[in-house]
Formats: C-alpha cells, sequence, structure tokens
DNA sequence: GGCTTAGTTGAATAATCAATCAAGTGTCAA
DNA sequence: TTGACACTTGATTGATTATTCAACTAAGCC
C-alpha cells in the first residue's frame, strides 16, 4: 500500500501540472512541492523525469472508460447521442474552467514534437482508444446510417472536431466557437442519418 | 539595413525554432548559436524573450498573404477549390517533413497556457485572419451554396478539420488521418453545394 | 579632429533545472 | 536480536536558463 500511494501520488500530480503548464514547463521541483515529497522518493519509483510522463500517459489510457466516458453520456441509451454527449462533456469542461481547458492528450500530442517512442506510442494509443470508443458508437447505430458510412473515418472527425474546437475556444476565450464546431458535424451526422428521407 | 538585418535574422531563426521545438523548449542560447549573434545584440532589439516571440506572430499574420496563400493556390480560379487547395497545400507540408510538421499557431496556441494577453491576441488574431480568408473563398461562391449557409461557421470548421488532421496525422505518423479528415470535410461541402439536385 | 549614437561583444550573474547519493527510517521475517 | 529490504531524506552537483552590463567598434555629422 505505501509504496503505490506515493507512486500514484506522484502520478496524479504530474497529471494536473502536466495538464495545467504542460510537460515541459512543469519541473521536477513542482511536482515534489505539490506532493510534498523528497526528489528521492521520486527517483526511487521513477528513472527519470520523461518515465512520470510515461506512467501518466498509462493512467489516461487506463482512466478513459471510468473517468470520462461513463460519467459523460450518463444513462443516455441512444448511441449516437452518447458521441454528443462526450461532446458536451466537453463543454463543461471549457466552460467550468473559463475557456482555459486543453486536452491532455492533445496539448502533450502537439508539444512533444521529437518525443520518445514510447511517449508518441501512449499518445497515439490514447487517440486510438477515443476514438474507438466512438466509432462503437456510430456502429451500435449503424442500421440508421446510410449504407457505406465509413465509421472509423467520422469518429477520426469526431476526435478533430473536438480538438480543434477546443484549440479555437481556448485561443478566443469564447466556448461559440466549440460549439459552432460542434453543431457542424451535428449536421454532417444528420445528413448521414437521413433513413426517413430515402 | 545593416539594423533591420540583424532584427529579421532574430525573428526568421525564432520563427524556424519555435515551430520546430516549439517556444519553452527554445532558448535564446539557441537563437543566438544559429543567428551567430551575442546575446547583447538581440537584447538591443528585444526587451526579452517574449517580444522575440511577439515578432515571430506578427511575421505570421504579415506573411499569411504572399506565404501562405498565394503559394498555396497558385492559379486556381475557383474560390471553393481555392480551399481545397490551402488543405493540400498542408498536406504537403505534412507528406514533406514525414509526419512531423505541426502548424505554428496551432502548436503555439495549445503550449502557451497562460499566455500574456499581448501573446494571446496575436495567436487569435492569427487564427481570425486564416478563417477570414478561408471564409471570402467560401462567399465568394455564395450562390452556389444552399441559402442560409454560415460561412464563418463553415471556414472556422475549415480549421478546425486542419488542426485536427495535421495534429492526428504527426502523432500517427501518418498523412492518411489528415486525408480523411479532409475527405469528411469535402462531403460535408459537397452537400452544401447541392445545387443541381434542388 | 572630436561628439554622438546605433550596434556589438562576450564574460558574468543569479535562478532554475533534472538528477544523484550517502545516510537515514521503518518494517518485516528468521 | 539480527539482517534484509523498501522507502525516505535533503543537501548537492553540474548543466542550462534568461538576462545584464561595461567596454568596444564603426559610421555620420559638425
Amino acid at each position: 500500500m505505501a509504496p503505490k500511494d506515493t507512486r500514484t501520488k506522484i502520478v496524479e500530480a504530474a497529471m494536473e501540472l502536466f495538464w495545467q503548464k504542460g510537460y515541459g514547463s512543469t519541473s521536477i521541483a513542482d511536482i515534489l512541492s505539490r506532493t510534498q515529497l523528497n526528489s528521492g522518493s521520486l527517483y526511487h519509483f521513477f528513472p527519470g523525469k520523461q518515465d512520470v510522463l510515461i506512467a501518466v500517459l498509462d493512467a489516461y489510457r487506463d482512466g478513459i472508460e471510468p473517468m470520462l466516458l461513463q460519467p459523460a453520456w450518463g444513462g443516455e441509451p441512444d448511441p449516437v447521442e452518447r458521441v454528443f454527449k462526450l461532446l458536451g462533456f466537453y463543454r463543461t469542461l471549457i466552460v467550468e474552467t473559463d475557456c482555459t481547458y486543453g486536452c491532455p492528450i492533445g496539448s502533450l500530442a502537439l508539444e512533444l514534437h521529437e518525443a520518445d517512442p514510447a511517449v508518441r506510442d501512449r499518445l497515439a494509443q490514447n487517440f486510438a482508444n477515443w476514438v474507438d470508443a466512438v466509432r462503437f458508437c456510430y456502429e451500435q447505430a449503424a442500421s440508421r446510417f446510410r449504407p457505406g458510412t465509413d465509421f472509423q473515418a467520422l469518429a477520426e472527425f469526431t476526435l478533430t472536431v473536438m480538438e480543434g474546437g477546443v484549440m479555437q475556444a481556448r485561443t478566443h476565450r469564447d466556448v461559440a466557437y466549440f460549439d459552432r464546431g460542434v453543431a457542424q458535424l451535428r449536421a454532417h451526422v444528420d445528413l448521414l442519418l437521413e433513413r426517413e428521407t430515402a
């Protein structure tokens, strides 16, 4: 218990700090002062700073289901609406942070240009998991979509809309940029759902 | 001539370095070694590092027309095709950099979380200029679009697709992610252009 | 020749960075 | 009681950071 306690304390603090200030601008000292630990303890569990980052990315990977998807779509039964519930969840994050919110994975993906393969793989894996979850939603409603709809592409597109919307909303400090992006996606999906018109 | 020469040398070097390594990871020493200048020269023209960043953002703002738009759409006359020529230009940048390309503005926008207002304003201005140029393209073809089409939202959506596509293509080191995003946008625009079907 | 001024030089400074390590503490099990 | 082990302490290292500054050069003007 004791050993894992320290480890998770470090990972949780690093998760928040990397999200708030980015990886490069977060110092080991930042993590230590927030956790009230000494450097020796941190370096007992992690060979170096990059390994803390890897642990953080693994934590996001393991937490997507309980910490993002389930809270986001609550009891929503309709799979397509679940996608937009998820986007709505990001909207509340944007609003709650006064339009300061940035997707932690997206921010790290853009910050770490020449990243180590171990880091890059985990970033890609996080994106892939997100896309998989959304694709699964769309596929559950496959019968309502136009035949031949590419659900993988549509799910990637949904991620694109989320990331682009978050980026613009934060830069302009205005949720409306996010909202307009989601509205465009909604129109796009609605056109792909035209069963009754056919 | 001589004074301005040094200034632009610094701005051009910083432009490339910020694009390659980001703002935080680029040191003044990096800029000095690339320009073969001494620190005193740099601090003669710029009060501090952030002022170099501001000059870089101003350079992007002033360079969007001659350095991005005109090369991108060459002699293309059709305004809608110009938008996709622009996206095609980003595609070549992605390919030429082995899927390492990141939009300099987008990367800086995500990196600089708690940015100075002077910096944030310029980032927003750069986005706004890009969107304005694209919106102008769409508006030139207004008669071909469905009545009531929101060209501002469509142009913002185009920026979203570009940024999201670039982000995913780089993270997965695969242009196909960018291509699929553009294809989705193309389908979206085509549906908005259905004149002949009406 | 002198005066001014814009630009340059490059060593120095103080802060901060990731990382190290020898000396400790506490907890087991034999 | 002893020894092994996991973990902690915190001062320290050496590299790197942005920034400063007094001295210097060169060019233009009177």
